[in-house]
DNA sequence: CTTGACCTTGGAGTCTGCTCCAATGTTATT
DNA sequence: AATAACATTGGAGCAGACTCCAAGGTCAAG
């Protein structure tokens, strides 16, 4: 019904993350709240959260009053979310300016264009330095050409 | 010099994606050439390339005249990683307005802003929907509720 | 009652880009 | 010569989300 292999259903159920109901010879069988889960899983895989990060986070179906303290904790999660994706946004568009940049200094070269080229490549290596500066502690010699 | 860790290089040795020289006792050693396709690897990760992707598409800096027919296919290639990215922009902006209208909703509930959500939502399955059928061209029952 | 099509299970394999390990070799310092 | 601190190798392990397999159970049709 919702384009999800079986192997990836029982996938979920093994894992705990959508656990069907079982029928008297063992089969699955899943209920309308199950289906609705497995469409919130959708949406958040959609919206790149991990199968960890979506674990139990979407109960609210089951829920007759919903606590709203609950409530604000998941608006955090997603505001979180969201401004990692920003983030990745962000990374993108310098990616896609670089490859338009490069392509069009390859198609046909000229000196302007290739300091243009030059100039992005070298902000995208601070934003790779940034980066590892928190992982990778030690000064970085420059000994660059 | 460059932060990359020593396991990694390894591994891009062992790959053949930079295979440096070595010396009379086998330790490697890198040429100005191997660090420079080094930084090459590093602009074009971030640029989302895979390593499959990257090897060999960056010896420019080893040729003496560049074939005009090599960059225009190199260009292209370039080209269809940008039309990708900017997919993937794309994407990213859908999700970041879900996840904006979900905190905002879940933050305080009203009927309209619920109706925004299941609205984006509806779209976002209609993109999911479209992905699939590129894999699973299956016809889906549609027995929603 | 057999055939075929489904379902069940545990467990292994896939992919990517590392990351770590043990056993061993080389080099520099004391 | 001993020792520490590097280097080498093959091979294994990790994460995450599946994906596939074999051996067997269940069920409807003919």
């Amino acid at each position: 019904m919702l384009g999800i292999p079986k192997d990836t259903l029982r996938y979920y159920d093994r894992t705990g993350i959508v656990s069907p109901t079982r029928e008297n010879n063992r089969y699955r069988r899943y209920s309308k709240n199950d289906l609705i889960d497995l469409m919130n899983i959708q949406i958040m895989q959609y919206a790149d959260f991990s199968l960890d990060e979506i674990k139990g986070k979407f109960g609210f179906h089951r829920m007759e009053k919903v606590d709203p303290a609950y409530c604000q904790e998941v608006a955090e999660f997603l505001n979180a979310k969201n401004a990692e994706t920003r983030k990745k946004i962000d990374h993108l568009q310098k990616v896609s300016q670089l490859l338009d940049v490069a392509a069009d200094t390859l198609r046909d070269f000229n000196s302007e264009k290739d300091q243009r080229l030059a100039e992005i490549v070298r902000e995208i290596y601070q934003d790779i330095r940034k980066k590892e500066a928190g992982i990778f502690e030690e000064g970085c010699d420059d000994h660059q050409g």
